[in-house]
RNA sequence: CGCGGAGUAGAGCAGUGGUAGCUCGCCAGGCUCAUAACCUGGAAGUCGUUGGUUCGAUCCCAUCCUCCGCAACCA
C-alpha cells in the first residue's frame, strides 16, 4: 500500500476560532497527527502536515456580539491563541494558517466558482425564518416559539424540551427570535446546493468497498449515511461574515463554513508552497495521484471528511481524494463530557502556565488513553500515575540509570563493546521486533498500542541492567562492564529515536544529554549509535515525579467550575399550585429549641434531634449530617413543623415533625432559624 | 415510549467462536546502579442478567437490568 506513494499530504482538523484549545483536540486529533508525521518524517519520507484556524461561521458571529468586539477581534485572539498553544505543544505543523487569508478567500471563491460554471451545483428556494429588524436568517436552535403539542411557552425549533416532541420550526405558535424575542416571518431565500445524492453511487463505491481498511468508526458511519440515502446539501448561507458567493446576485451570502473550511486544507498548503519553493508546487501535494493524503479528524467530523469533502473534489475533478481518514472518540474530563460553554476542560494555555515544561507528560498521558475506539476519561490521577509510574519510574529511570553508571565508571565516556554474550544479542533482537511492532501500529494509526511499545524497550533495559547486575560485576569482571555498559547506552541512544514521535520534548533533551546529532528512524535497533570513546554531557533527570499537591490544585480547579456551573444555571423552582389561607392554618409551624443533636449509627444521611417544642419533648429526624456536625446545632432554635403524622424509619426511629431547611442550587442545605430568641413552641404566622 | 454509547480482576482499558490479557494498584521475595526508583513471583474476574444459535460463546442473536450523554458550542 505504502509504496504506491511517493508523498503523504497529512492535515489535522481545523479548530474554530471560538476558543481556546483544550485535551480534547489535542488527544483526538493533533497527537495522533503529529506522531504521525514526525514518525514519517523520521524515516525520511516527504510529508506536509498542514493545519490552520476555522475562522467562518456563526458561533464567531454570536460571541462577538456577546463580547462587544469585531469578529476579527474575535479570531484574531483565538486563532494566535490556538497558534501558540499548538506550537509549545510540539504539534509540528509545516504551516498553521487560517481561512480569513487572502489565498483562501481566493481558493475557496474559485473553487466554488468552478463548480457552479460546471453545473455541479443546483440552485433552490425556500421559505425560511427571518428576523426584519436584524435583518438574519435563524438556524432551527435559534427559532423558539409555543410548542403545538404541549403548549410550552418556549420550545426550540428542533424539539420541546418540556414534552420531548421532536418539532420542526414550522410548526412552531408563534415563532420568535430566541436571541432578542423578535416576532419572525417566512421569507425566501436562495441558496446553492451540492447534490450529494447524485455521487451517491459513487461513494458506496469508493468507500464501502475500496476503502474497508478505514477504521471501523469511520466507515460505520459513513456506511450509515449512505445507506439512509444523501440529499443535496446546502452549501451557502445568509450571512455577513465568511467568503462571499461569488455569484452575480448573491449579496448577502457566504460559503457555508463547511463548504469554506476543508479548502482550507488546500489554501494553507498553497500558502506554504508559494513561500518555499523546495517544498514543489502545491498542486503536487493536492493533485498528484502518488500523493497519498491523510485526514486526522474528531467523530463529529467523518460525515464531512469522508463524504461531503470528497464529493467536492471528486466534482472539482482536478484532486486527489483522501486515503485514509483516522477518527478518534472523544474524551472526557473527570467523568464529565468537555464542554466549552461550560468550562469544563483542560485549556492548554492554562496547562502550559500551570504546569511548564511538562508538555510530553500530558502527550503521553493522552495517547496512552487515547479514545481511539470509543469514548475516553482524562483524570488528573491517571496523569499523575501515567508520568510518575511509567516516564519517571520506567523510562527516566532507565536512562538515569545507564548515564549515572557510565559517570561513574567511566567520567561519562562510552566504554568499549567486548564480545557479546548470547542474552546481550538476545536483548539486542527484542529491541529489534519491537521496533518492528511500533511501526506496524503507526502505519495503521494504532497510537495507543505503538506507545505502549516504545515503552516496552525502556522495560527490556531495565530488566537488562538489572540482570546484568553491573555494579556487582564490576569487583570481578570490569572488562564484561564495559560492554553492558555499552549496551545499555546503545539502547538509551535508540530511546531518544523511538520516543520522539511521542515525545518530542524529552527526546531532544536526551539527546543533548548523550550528545546525539544525527538519527533517523532506520537506525533504530542499531548497536552503535554511541562510538566508544564519545564524552557525553552530565546527565539530568529526563522527567520528575508530580506531587500530590499539585493535581490537587487541578482538582479544586475543576471543582470550583462545577460550582459555578451549577450556580449559573440555577433557576428557582416553578412556585406551587395556589392554596387558601384554609389550607396554610392547617399546618402548625413552630419554633423549637435543640436540647440534643447525635448522628444515627448506619444512617449516612440522617441526624436526630431532641427538641423543645414548649409542652413536651419531642424527637425529630431530618436528613442533613452531611452539611451539619451535631454539636453546632444543639442550643439552636430552628422551625419544625409540629403537627406532621410521625413517620417511623426501618430502624425503629420514630420522627415526630419535620425541620425546616433551605436546598441551595448546589444541594447544600441550609437550616431556617428565628431572627431574635424567642420562647420555644412559639407559632410561625 | 425515544436516540446514541458503555457494562471484562480494586481502578483504567485491550481482546478473540475454542485453556481470559495489558497498565497501574495490592501481596511476597530479590536487588541497591537508579527519581523509595528497578527485577521476579503471586493473589484477584462465573468477561452486567436471563434465554437462544453452536460440538463449544466473553465474543453471534434476543430479552432484561444498570450507568453515562442527548441546548448550543465543540475533536
Amino acid at each position: 500500500m505504502e509504496k504506491k506513494f511517493k508523498r503523504t499530504t497529512v492535515t489535522a482538523a481545523l479548530p474554530y476560532a471560538n476558543g481556546p484549545v483544550h485535551i480534547g483536540h489535542l488527544a483526538g486529533v493533533y497527537v495522533p497527527a503529529d506522531i504521525y508525521v514526525r514518525y514519517l518524517r523520521l524515516k525520511k519520507r516527504d510529508v506536509l502536515f498542514i493545519g490552520g484556524s476555522d475562522e467562518h461561521g456563526v458561533p464567531v458571529t454570536i460571541r462577538a456580539r456577546k463580547e462587544g468586539i469585531t469578529v476579527q477581534q474575535v479570531v484574531d485572539r483565538y486563532h494566535y491563541l490556538i497558534k501558540d498553544s499548538f506550537e509549545k505543544f510540539g504539534i509540528s505543523f509545516d504551516i498553521y494558517s487560517r481561512t480569513t487569508s487572502d489565498v483562501h478567500h481566493k481558493l475557496a471563491s474559485d473553487f466554488f466558482r468552478k463548480l457552479y460554471d460546471e453545473d455541479k451545483l443546483i440552485q433552490q428556494t425556500t421559505e425560511q425564518f427571518y428576523d426584519e429588524e436584524t435583518h438574519e436568517f435563524l438556524t432551527d436552535r435559534n427559532i423558539r416559539g409555543e410548542c403545538p403539542r404541549c403548549h410550552a411557552a418556549d420550545a426550540y425549533g428542533d424539539q420541546c424540551e418540556k414534552c420531548g416532541a421532536t418539532l420542526s420550526p414550522e410548526e412552531l405558535i408563534n415563532p420568535y427570535n430566541a436571541i432578542n424575542g423578535n416576532p419572525l416571518v417566512k421569507k425566501q431565500t436562495t441558496h446553492w446546493y451540492l447534490p450529494l445524492d447524485r455521487y451517491q453511487n459513487w461513494l458506496e463505491q469508493w468507500i464501502l468497498q475500496e476503502h474497508k481498511e478505514w477504521r471501523p468508526n469511520v466507515y460505520g458511519q459513513c456506511k450509515s449515511w449512505l445507506d439512509g440515502g444523501l440529499k443535496p446539501r446546502a452549501v451557502t448561507r445568509d450571512l455577513d461574515w465568511g467568503i462571499p458567493v461569488p455569484v452575480e446576485g448573491a449579496e448577502g451570502k457566504v460559503l457555508y463554513v463547511w463548504f469554506d473550511a476543508p479548502i482550507g486544507y488546500i489554501s494553507n498548503t498553497k500558502e506554504l508552497c508559494d513561500s518555499k519553493p523546495e517544498l514543489g508546487k502545491w498542486e503536487t501535494w493536492w493533485k498528484d495521484p502518488e500523493t497519498r493524503l491523510v485526514h486526522f479528524i474528531g467523530k463529529d467530523n467523518i460525515v464531512f471528511h469522508c463524504i461531503v469533502f470528497p464529493t467536492m473534489l471528486k466534482a472539482h475533478g482536478d484532486y486527489i481524494l483522501p486515503d485514509n481518514v483516522p477518527s478518534n472518540e472523544f474524551l472526557n474530563l473527570e467523568d464529565g463530557k468537555i464542554s466549552t460553554s461550560r468550562n469544563w476542560a483542560v485549556w492548554l494555555n492554562e496547562y502550559l502556565e500551570e504546569l511548564p515544561n511538562r508538555q510530553d507528560e500530558l502527550r503521553y498521558t493522552l495517547t496512552a488513553n487515547a479514545p481511539e475506539t470509543k469514548d475516553n476519561n482524562f483524570t488528573w490521577k491517571n496523569y499523575q500515575d501515567c508520568t510518575n509510574n511509567e516516564l519517571v519510574a520506567i523510562y527516566g529511570n532507565f536512562v538515569n540509570r545507564a548515564l549515572q553508571l557510565t559517570q561513574k565508571y567511566y567520567e561519562g565516556v562510552v566504554p568499549t563493546c567486548g564480545e557479546l554474550t548470547d542474552y546481550d544479542k538476545q536483548t539486542l533482537e527484542e529491541f529489534a521486533d519491537v521496533k518492528t511492532r511500533v511501526e506496524n501500529c503507526l502505519e495503521n494509526f494504532k497510537f495507543r498500542d505503538a506507545q505502549k511499545e516504545a515503552m516496552n524497550l525502556a522495560r527490556i533495559g531495565n530488566k537488562y541492567i538489572a540482570d546484568m547486575e553491573p555494579w556487582k560485576v564490576i569487583k570481578t569482571d570490569p572488562e564484561r562492564v564495559k560492554t553492558i555498559i555499552y549496551i545499555s547506552l546503545q539502547l538509551t541512544a535508540n530511546l531518544a529515536i523511538a520516543f520522539e514521535p511521542f515525545l518530542p520534548f524529552s527526546s531532544q533533551r536526551l539527546r543533548e544529554m548523550i550528545c546525539m546529532d544525527e538519527f533517523s528512524w532506520e537506525s533504530l535497533g542499531s548497536t552503535d549509535l554511541l562510538p566508544a570513546g564519545k564524552k557525553l554531557a552530565k546527565p539530568s533527570l529526563l522527567f520528575t515525579k508530580i506531587e500530590d499537591d499539585v493535581i490537587q490544585v487541578q482538582l479544586d480547579k475543576l471543582e470550583a467550575i462545577k460550582k459555578a456551573n451549577q450556580e449559573q444555571n440555577y433557576r428557582a423552582k416553578d412556585i406551587k399550585e395556589t392554596i387558601t389561607y384554609e389550607d396554610f392554618q392547617k399546618l402548625d409551624i413552630r419554633v423549637g429549641t435543640v436540647l440534643e443533636c447525635e448522628r444515627v449509627p448506619k444512617m449516612k444521611k440522617l441526624l436526630k434531634f431532641r427538641i423543645d417544642d414548649g409542652l413536651n419533648q419531642r424527637t425529630i429526624v431530618s436528613g442533613i449530617s452531611q452539611f451539619y456536625e451535631p454539636e453546632q446545632l444543639v442550643g439552636k432554635q430552628v422551625l419544625f413543623i409540629a403537627n406532621l403524622a410521625s413517620r417511623q424509619f426501618k430502624n425503629g426511629l420514630v420522627s415526630e415533625g419535620m425541620i425546616l431547611s433551605a436546598e441551595n442550587f448546589d444541594e447544600t442545605i441550609s437550616v431556617t432559624t428565628v431572627e431574635h430568641p424567642v420562647k420555644p413552641g412559639s407559632q410561625v404566622l
